[in-house]
DNA sequence: TATATTTTTATACAAGCGGTATACTAGAAA
DNA sequence: TTTCTAGTATACCGCTTGTATAAAAATATA
């Protein structure tokens, strides 16, 4: 992406953060960044727009950290689900993203609107699979209320806990006491066999979601992951690793945030990278390979 | 309250809640009423001044009817809390406030702001207060926790199931699951000593907010109730009823909602009141005398 | 280096917003 | 009958998002 387009997104989200999304005006971000109307019309077709480029970076950023901590780890161990949720949380508040969703859903703006749900839903979703991970496949039919019910306590919570202490709020404390109310209510639902949603709503809600593939996008995050680390140790030309990590980072993005991946483009990536990289991590390719072409028959038989 | 201006308060509620407070503008109010923009702005000061007055109407109501529903009840029984919910919850879809209180956070108008903050801080002062009536004074210390994380909870299970029913939303249902988890919550945090913030928190948040006086408000509704049927039941002339109910409004209203109640003007109604009715409910008279002075001395201490 | 193409800038413009100001009018009270 | 009040109609202000256009600057190509 053009440098100063990223720019003007990057000075754009100081100002939504400071000011808010309402009202920051178009004219407040020329100024801001320095560029002139027709500029911005050329890189954004709306403010809208340029707001939906900031969440994905944000959005990506976090997906991909969320990740990063649980490789290697139990995904059963809840210490770790702890540290997930404290870093997106900590992330929301960083760049206030619940005010940004607030306002957006108060906007009349259907598009941003939509894109706004969707990331929503999607949290709820890997909400849901981690807690298959973590109280076990059994309690599934009770785990979607479990993280509509966690979510909306656990927000409440941090909402009101920022109002007693200002500054001073406390994200882990609260996280944590939350995690340990959600504990005691999954018991509670399982025992009382309460169900209110049934989770299957989530592929009504999510159509084209990738549905019971969280765990093998995991093992590709854990992959590349590796996999550039070997490229980083053993790689000396610069322009040869910027060449390798691209290709990998647009692999997974397509695979991961692209609806209908584009399976020659992802292939051909693949191929370069198994002729270049002078039989590096051959392994980990293989591995790529492999999850690459579950991956990819998991979302044709979803179409 | 001049009859032209509740129909314009009418027409306007009618527009947010198809349209949203946003997407109307004053033009579109004008026209739908009927009225012109000097009219409009003799009225209210600005739009944001419109949507307090509808608030104040409805959350007027919705305060009488919750404790319309208490009155001659067990304030301990679950049943009666749940009714009071529902009904609430009822209130919220019919006129979308969920909805309008996010437009009015993601708006810049802080004054708006505000009071919908301190209304919904109210709110859960009083869930606070039925919390202590339901499980009890010893469990106080938990139960702020319990009443942040139960209007989360609430919430959220109640915009999924929207979503996932559309039309169909099963309010009742929803709200009987919300309030088995919630006593569930109850046991499990006090058998943990896990608190969070402490109730004391509320005092600061809402200053001067009428400390521990809800029950004393209760019976002020319990007579001025069952004094009105007296009325409505002994007076044949309307004149004279409609008198007598305006001034018992007055009274509830002045003492209820305002911060510093004109406590000549109270005395003065409830004179007129007692040597004009003939007599009649002069043992409610009494109680309501006793209760205004309650009231008036916690009012007094609270300066 | 010279030419062609794209990007960026600086504006003017349109339509709509909330809100103010003012001249005018119909009807009730004095 | 005059005076006062509530309401109307309308022009205006400064702001908004978004479009259009011509000139200028940067970049690519030959």
């Amino acid at each position: 992406m053009n440098d100063r387009k990223q720019h003007v997104i990057k000075m754009a989200h100081q100002l939504f953060i400071e000011k808010g999304y309402q009202a920051t005006s178009i004219q407040d971000i020329l100024e801001y960044s320095g560029i002139s109307k027709g500029t911005f019309y050329n890189y954004f077709s709306s403010k809208s727009e340029l707001l939906i480029a900031i969440y994905k970076t944000i959005y990506k950023k976090l997906q991909q950290d969320r990740n990063e901590i649980l490789i290697g780890q139990n995904p059963s161990d809840i210490e770790i689900f702890i540290k997930q949720i404290e870093m997106q949380m900590i992330t929301n508040r960083k760049h206030k993203l619940i005010t940004l969703y607030e306002e957006v859903m108060a906007s009349n703006d259907i598009d941003l609107k939509q894109y706004i749900q969707r990331s929503r839903l999607n949290s709820l979703h890997w909400l849901f699979g981690r807690f298959i991970d973590l109280f076990g496949e059994d309690k599934k039919p009770y785990l979607l209320d479990c993280a509509i019910m966690f979510t909306g306590l656990l927000q409440h919570n941090l909402q009101y806990n920022r109002m007693a202490f200002e500054s001073g709020e406390q994200i882990s404390h609260v996280v944590r006491y939350s995690v340990n109310r959600l504990v005691k209510m999954v018991e509670d639902v399982v025992m009382d066999g309460d169900q209110l949603h049934k989770p299957e709503l989530l592929e009504k809600w999510l159509p084209g979601c990738k549905k019971d593939n969280r765990k093998i996008i995991e093992q590709l995050y854990e992959s590349t992951s590796s996999l550039k680390s070997v490229y980083i140790k053993n790689i000396k030309d610069e322009k040869d690793l910027e060449k390798y990590t691209e290709l990998l980072d647009f692999i997974q993005e397509e695979i991961i945030h692209t609806r209908s991946p584009r399976k020659y483009l992802i292939e051909s990536a693949l191929l370069t990278l198994k002729q270049n990289s002078a039989n590096l991590g051959q392994n980990e390719l293989q591995m790529i390979d492999q999850i690459v072409i579950d991956l990819l028959n998991i979302a044709a038989e979803n179409v």
